[in-house]
DNA sequence: ATGAAAGCGCTAACAA
DNA sequence: TTGTTAGCGCTTTCAT
C-alpha cells in the first residue's frame, strides 16, 4: 500500500455493536443520547467505542439525520472584528458535539452563493451567515433548506433569525462625539452600494444613514461628504485619498469600519498629516486594533463576540425547535474614544513637532 | 410545516436519470468526468442537472467516493500571516471542484486532536495543517487516513507532505540587519516550547535557535536574550515588558512574528518609548500589517501566497497520486527593511520628520 | 457505451 | 428496553 495509507479499515457501528454485544440500533442510541437505552447499556457501549477507538462517519450521519456541523461564512478573514464574532460562536458551541467550518467568500455574490451551496451540500446542520451580499429571496431560499442565522444585516424575514448591531445609533455616536469637540468638516467613508435591498439592509448603508442623519441633526447638514468605496483597508486608503483631494479638506473622517480606518491612517501618513493634530480619525467595530497603542483608534464598540454568542444560540434554538418564530436580536453599540480624535485646529498637534504642519 | 422549512425534497441523481432518460450510473460518470459516456449523453444529462437545479450531495458522495472538500486547520484566525496563505490556497483550488473549509484550532494540542478527528470524519478528500503542535506520531497516523500537507514545520515524514520557510536563515537575515546598524543587544521574543521534537521542527524554535546562532556569528554571543511567551499579540507585550525590567535594557527587539512584534508596540508605547528612536523592533512575516505606513515594520518575508500555494498543488498532487514519495518545499525568506529598525541611540530618529512617527 | 444492482455506515420506524 | 430492517443518495463492480 502506497505510503502505507488507510490500511486499515475504519471501525464501524457493527464493529462496536458486536463488540459489546448489543444491536447496532443500541450504538446509535448511545452516540446520540436518545430515549431508550439502559444505564449498563450506555456504559458497554460507551466501553467497546473507547477500546475500539471508534468514531462515527459525519458522512453516513449525514445521510439520515445530522451532520453535527455548523457552517459559519463570513465575507474577509483579513477583517478582525469577525474573528470576535467568531470567537462568541465558538464560545457559545465549544462544549457542544458540534464542529464550526468556516468558509470566506471575498465579499463576492457569486462567491457567496457557492459558499452556501457548499453547505446546503454537506447537509450542514445550520449555517451561519455574516454580512452576507446574497440577495434577500436567495436567503430566504437557503433559510428555508437548512436552519440560518444571518449576522450584521438588517430587515426582518420570517424564515431566519438575525442578529445585528443598531448602525443608525452607532453612526450617530460618532458624529455626535466628533461635533461635541468642534469638528464641522466631518468626512465619511462607506462601502459602495447600490442594491435597492441592500440598501436598507446592510450595516455599511445604515451606517451612511446614519451619518447622514446625525450630521443633520447636529446642524452639519451642508459638511456632509462622502467618500464611496468598500469596507477594505485598501478602500480606506483610496477613499482618504479621494477626500483629502476634494477643495475643502475634512477635519474629521469617519471610517465605517475600524479596517477602512487602517486604510486612512496609512493614506494621512503617506500624506505627512498628523492624527488627530491635523485630522480626527474615528472607526466602527472596536476590533483588537483599535485598541493597539500606537493607533488608539476611537471607534464603535458593536460587541462582536456577543454577536457570535447570540448568534449561535439562536442557531441551536432553531436547530432544536424549528416551529419557533423568526428572531431578530440587535444590540446597542457604544462609543469608544481614544487618542486618535481630539478637537480641531491641531490641539494635539501642537504636542508634536509642528514642521510639516500644513496650512490649514 | 413549520416557516416553510423543507416543504421541497431534494433532487436526486434517480430525479436526474429518469429526466433525461438514461440510468443512473451515466449521470455519476458525468458528475466525475469518468469514463464511459458519450458526448451525446453527457449532453442530455448535463441538460437534465441544469433544469432540475440538480446538485451532489457531499453526504452521499462521501459514502462511496470523494466529498471534494479540503480541509484548512490553523492555529489563530488572528494571525494575519494565516490569511496569506489562505488566499495561495484558495487562488491554487478555486477552479476545481474542491471547497476549502477552514477550523481554527487556537493553539491548543487538545483541540487539535478534535479538528483533525473531525475532519477525518467528514471524510475530508485532503487536509493542510498549518503550524500544528500535534506529535510527529499523531501527525503521521492523520497522514495514513486522509492525504495531508503540514505547513510551517520542519521535520521530514515519509507520510506527509510539508511547505516551510527557512526559518533559521530568516532569523539571521534580521539579526545580520540589526547588528549591522550597530546594535548589539538585540532581544528575542520566542514562543516557549518544551517538546523535544517541536523544539526541532517548529518555525518558533527554529528562529530562536537561528537567532542565537546569528548572534554568536556576528560576536554578539554574550548579548543574546530571550523571553519566552506566546506567538501572540498579548505574548509580545508580556515580552516586551519582560525584557524593558531586565537590568540591561536591549536597543532592539526581534519579535519572532509580526503579531509579536504588534504587541511589542503596544508595550514600547505604553512605556514611552518611541521606535525606532529609543528600541529598534523587528518582526517575521510581512503581514498586510508590517507594511501598515504608521508602523512600518522591517520584517522578513517568507511569502505566505507562495507558502499556501505550494501546500495546496502538493496536496492535488497527492490526492491524484498516493503513491509519490513525501516531498518537502522550503522558500526562501527575504528581509524587508522599513522604518522601525534604524542605528541604535536616537541617531534615526532626529532624521524622522514628526509626520513618520507612529501615530501617538 | 450503457445499465442493473449491491452496498457504503448510519438512523428511524417498527416489532418483539 | 432492545433488536430487526429498510432505506438515505451516491459510486462501483459487473453484465450486457
Amino acid at each position: 500500500m502506497p505510503n502505507g495509507r488507510a490500511p486499515a479499515r475504519r471501525v464501524t457501528i457493527i464493529d462496536v455493536a458486536k463488540h459489546a454485544g448489543v444491536s447496532t440500533t443500541a450504538v446509535s442510541k448511545v452516540l446520540r443520547n436518545a430515549y431508550g437505552a439502559s444505564p449498563e447499556m450506555q456504559a458497554k457501549v460507551r466501553a467497546a467505542i473507547d477500546e475500539l477507538g471508534y468514531r462515527p462517519s459525519a458522512a453516513a450521519r449525514g445521510m439520515r439525520g445530522q451532520t453535527y456541523t455548523i457552517g459559519v461564512m463570513l465575507p474577509d478573514i483579513r477583517n478582525p472584528f469577525f474573528a470576535d464574532v467568531l470567537d462568541g460562536v465558538n464560545a457559545q458551541l465549544g462544549g457542544t458535539d458540534y464542529q464550526v467550518l468556516i468558509a470566506s467568500a471575498c465579499n463576492d455574490e457569486p462567491a457567496e452563493a457557492h459558499v452556501t451551496d457548499a453547505m446546503i451540500d454537506r447537509n450542514m446542520d445550520g449555517v451561519i451567515l455574516i454580512a452576507p451580499l446574497t440577495s434577500r429571496k436567495r436567503l430566504e431560499r437557503i433559510a428555508r433548506t437548512v436552519p440560518t442565522v444571518v449576522v450584521g444585516r438588517h430587515g426582518n424575514s420570517a424564515v431566519y433569525d438575525t442578529v445585528a448591531d443598531d448602525d443608525f445609533t452607532g453612526a450617530g455616536l460618532v458624529v455626535a462625539h466628533l461635533a461635541e469637540l468642534g469638528h464641522q468638516r466631518i468626512a465619511h467613508i462607506e462601502h459602495d452600494e447600490t442594491d435597492p435591498v441592500r440598501l436598507t439592509e446592510m450595516p455599511n448603508a445604515i451606517r451612511a444613514v446614519g451619518y447622514r442623519h446625525a450630521m443633520q441633526a447636529h446642524g452639519l447638514g451642508d459638511f456632509v461628504d462622502i467618500a464611496s468605496t468598500t469596507y477594505t483597508q485598501h478602500g480606506g486608503y483610496l477613499g482618504a485619498k479621494q477626500l483629502l483631494a476634494r477643495p475643502q479638506r475634512p477635519t474629521a473622517i469617519f471610517a465605517g469600519a475600524d479596517i477602512v480606518a487602517m486604510g486612512v491612517l496609512d493614506a494621512l501618513t503617506e500624506a505627512g498629516l498628523s492624527v488627530p493634530g491635523d485630522i480626527s480619525v474615528a472607526g466602527y467595530d472596536n476590533t483588537t486594533f483599535a485598541a493597539f497603542a500606537p493607533i488608539s483608534l476611537t471607534t464603535v464598540d458593536q460587541a462582536g463576540h456577543q454577536i457570535g454568542v447570540n448568534a449561535a444560540r439562536l442557531l441551536l434554538d432553531r436547530i432544536a425547535d424549528d416551529s419557533r418564530p423568526a428572531t431578530q436580536v440587535k444590540l446597542s453599540p457604544r462609543l469608544v474614544t481614544r487618542r486618535s480624535t481630539a478637537a480641531p485646529g491641531g490641539g494635539a498637534a501642537a504636542a508634536r513637532t509642528a514642521s510639516q504642519d500644513p496650512v490649514l
